[in-house]
RNA sequence: UCAGUCGGCUGGAUGGCCGCCUGCGGAUGCGCCAAAAGCCUCCGCGGGAGGAAAGUCCGGGCUCCAUGGAAAUACGGUGCCGGUUAAUGGCCGGCGGGGGCGACCCCAGGGAAAGUGCCACAGAAAAUAAACCGCCCCGGCAUGCCCGGGGUAAGGGUGAAACGGUGCGGUAAAAGCGCACCGCGCUUGUUGGUAACAACAGCGGCACGGCAAACCCCACCGGGAGCAAGAUCGAAUAGGGGUGACAGGGGCGAAAGCCCCAGCCUGUUUCCAGGCCGUCACCCGGGUUGGUCGCGAGAGGUGCUUGGCAACAGGCAUCCCAGAUGAAUGGUCAUCCACGGGGGGCAACCCCUGCAGACAGAACCCGGCUUACAGGCCGACUGACAAU
């Protein structure tokens, strides 16, 4: 899994289908490659001072890193912005908050294809 | 012991588990004809936010650009004196003024007899003075709470501020009109001090209200932009830059050439000087929040010491101490320590609980200033009270 780091990306993922959920909202783009997953995170000055935006991306970072490795997908760009309420949750919830997030997300994504392939089918 | 003044320090602690960035050393691999540089992964040993990292208000270093000469002017800044510094509008020491019993604190603190302007409300009057009430003198007849002329600025009242104050003399009533003391002024002198200035003496009847943070005057200082600076790597076109040749409009002339008209640029203006403006040829070369460098051995830290009241400077020893770039320096759990709330106990204290731990995150680097800040610690001094 490796970091978005380019700001053209930040910009395609925005534009791509999102889940809010009390920790956080979580954005995710389906890319052309099969390369591995790319995470980036996203902190807004509305949200605080330097220090405060410091410990929201921080925890989401290490909640990525340790509880959800396995959940992105390759070929998937996800950003992950934070709110008001990062700072607060606890950091159990904070993790299954953006589990169910990602849930919701491949699961639309899914059927959304299956859609697709079955109208393919239809028409001649 | 209480109240207070000044200065300095600190900015939660320990451990478990899982991570991040970076320096050095080593190993495997990639790279290559070979080696090296470089890159990937792993191992070992180190380092990894602040006193304000903040605001971006001053001053420097560094980088690039501009800079032809002279004068004037404009614009911005500073403003008691001396010292200190790379430099400052900072800092230190002093002077003057103001406040406090005191330790100590505060002051944009040059010029108001160069000029212009302003001074609300109140008040007669807010500055070349003036005269509302009043006081005094003279004259008038209608003898009054009267009218007219003159003297005066003591008293009244207004205000932030009213053209010296107190006393005695003096006078019709008064007045620096005269005198004494105080205050004030002086481009007067002496003494002390590097100086700001102070003390003393002399002179002057007293002239000179405040505002320069309103314009202004005087003295001194000042190129511009900033690490997205700047350098470098990589593809094409357009565009860009340089050099050379030819070349604006009008007049005179056969021509060469000369003169005039211009426009733009070097902050503005003036004078001198210079360049540019279109076409062709040749040469150079690459925009960019892409990578790399710049990028941390420094006006460096710590200790001792010498000089100095001090800011600070010198010497010696010792240490190497963050380097990210969608931005590392952490996440989580436990215990302790503080803090808030509740309960128990005479008290020391104990128990429970709390998303509860101040302000706040390096971004090229330093020196300052300013602002924010829970709690804790230390030192010096002042004033009370008590005791000896």
């Amino acid at each position: 899994m490796e970091r978005l780091l380019l700001r053209k990306d930040f910009l395609a993922a925005a534009r791509s289908p999102s889940r809010a959920v009390k920790a956080c909202v979580v954005q995710m783009r389906v890319r052309e490659d099969q390369a591995a997953a790319r995470v980036g995170f996203t902190v807004t000055k509305k949200l605080g001072n330097a220090v405060k935006r410091n410990r929201i991306r921080r925890r989401l970072k290490e909640a990525v890193r340790t509880g959800l490795y396995d959940e992105f997908q390759p070929g998937h760009d996800y950003v992950i912005i934070g709110r008001a309420a990062t700072d607060g949750r606890c950091f159990a919830a904070l993790v299954s908050d953006i589990r169910s997030a990602l849930d919701t997300l491949h699961t639309q994504t899914r059927s959304r294809a299956a859609a697709d392939i079955t109208k393919g089918q239809e028409k001649p």
